[in-house]
DNA sequence: GTCTATATTGAGATAGAC
DNA sequence: GTCTATCTCAATATAGAC
C-alpha cells in the first residue's frame, strides 16, 4: 500500500484518467501523462507496457469497484424500489468517488467494444447491466413497478441519467451525492409532474 | 441541392459522421474517411480543409436542425407539460434523422469546448439549453411541475436521457420515437411507480 | 475532381546513461 | 526509477500529373 513504486503507479494512473476523461484516450498524448505527472514520458514506460494498459487497468479497477458497490447495496435493500434507490446512490457515490473513470466509461465503452484487447472490461459491464435488470423485472414482476414500460427502456434511461451526472455534478454542500439520489429516485418513480396535495 | 459538387460533399460529410461517431473525431483517420466514401484522402482535401473543417460542419447543421425544430415544436405547444413532450419528441426525431452527428455531440461536445474554432458550436448549444431551460421553469412558475426540484437538475436528467437514447434506440416497428417519446415524457412526469388503479 | 507520391509533423515506444 | 535521445510509424496535409 505505502509502497513507494506502487505510489508512482497510481499517481500515474490519476492523471492519466484525468486526461482520459477530458479529451479522450486517442486524443491523450503520453508527453501529455508525463507532463501532468512530473516526469518524462519515457519514464512512464518503466510502469506500463503502454498507453491502452493504463486505460485498462482505471476501467478494470472501476469495474470492480461498481460490482463490490452493488453487491453491498443490493444486500441491504428490502423490496425492488429500495434497491433500486440503492444502485442509484451507489453509483453516484461512485461518480464522485471516481469521476474520471466514469466520464472514460461512459464516453468510450462503445467504441472499446470493437477492440479486442477491451474484452474483460466488456464481460464486467455486462454484470453490471444484469444486477439493474433483476431489480427492474423483480419490481415489475411484483408490480411494484409499471409494466407498460419495458424494463429495459428503463433500465437504460436511468442508466443514462444516472451516470452522466457526473459530467455535471460536483458536489457541493447544499447539494451532496446523497440528496441527487433521493431526487433521481423520486423522479424516476414518481415523475416531475406536481402531485395533487395528499 | 443536386450540384454534384455539393452532392459530393454531403457524400463525405455522412462517411465522416459515421466513423466519428463510432470512433472518435481524434480517432477517425481521413485515409478511413476516404475508404469509406471511396476516394484517396488527398482528394477530401479538395472540398474540404481539414477534418476538424468537417466535424464543424456536421455539428453546426445539426444545432441548426435543433434550433429550427424546437422553434416548431414550441409554436404549437399549449402548456408548459405538452411543451415538454414536444421538445422530447423534437429531440428523437433528430436523434432518428442524425443519428451520428447526435453521438458526436453528445460524447465531444465537453472536449470541443476547449477548442476554440468550435466557439460557434458552444453559442448555439447555450441557446439550445435555454429553451429547455424555458420551459421547465415555466411549469415550475405556473405549479405544473413540483418546485422541490431544481429545474437545472431536471433538465440535465431529461437531457441526458433523451440524447443519450440515440445510442441504443434503432427505430423499430414496434417502437418508433414516438413511442419512445410518451415512454420518456410519461416516466419524467409521472414516473415508474405502479399507481394505484384510478 | 481525383489520383499518386510525398513532405512534414506528431505520437508511441525503446535504449542506454546515470 | 528517471533522464536524454532517438527510432519508427502513422497521420495530416500538400503538390503536381492526369
Amino acid at each position: 500500500m505505502t509502497d513507494p513504486a506502487a505510489a508512482r503507479r497510481d499517481e500515474i494512473l490519476a492523471s492519466a484518467a484525468e486526461l482520459f476523461a477530458r479529451k479522450g484516450i486517442k486524443a491523450t498524448t503520453v508527453r501529455e501523462i508525463g507532463d501532468a505527472v512530473g516526469v518524462q514520458s519515457g519514464s512512464l514506460y518503466y510502469h506500463f507496457d503502454s498507453k491502452d494498459t493504463m486505460a485498462r487497468e482505471i476501467l478494470m479497477d472501476f469495474l470492480a469497484a461498481i460490482q463490490d458497490r452493488y453487491a453491498m447495496a443490493l444486500a441491504q435493500a428490502s423490496d425492488a424500489a429500495d434497491a433500486l434507490r440503492q444502485l442509484i446512490l451507489a453509483s453516484l457515490q461512485l461518480t464522485r468517488e471516481k469521476p474520471h473513470a466514469t466520464t472514460i466509461y461512459q464516453n468510450e465503452l462503445a467504441y472499446l467494444r470493437e477492440d479486442p484487447r477491451f474484452k474483460e472490461v466488456q464481460a464486467a459491464s455486462a454484470e453490471v447491466r444484469r444486477a439493474w435488470l433483476d431489480v427492474i423485472e423483480r419490481g415489475a414482476a411484483e408490480g411494484t413497478f409499471r409494466a407498460d414500460v419495458s424494463p429495459k427502456v428503463f433500465h437504460r434511461l436511468v442508466r443514462d441519467a444516472v451516470w452522466l451526472s457526473g459530467r455535471w455534478h460536483h458536489a457541493e454542500d447544499d447539494y451532496c451525492a446523497e440528496r441527487l439520489a433521493d431526487d433521481i429516485t423520486s423522479i424516476f418513480l414518481h415523475g416531475f409532474a406536481a402531485r395533487p396535495a395528499s
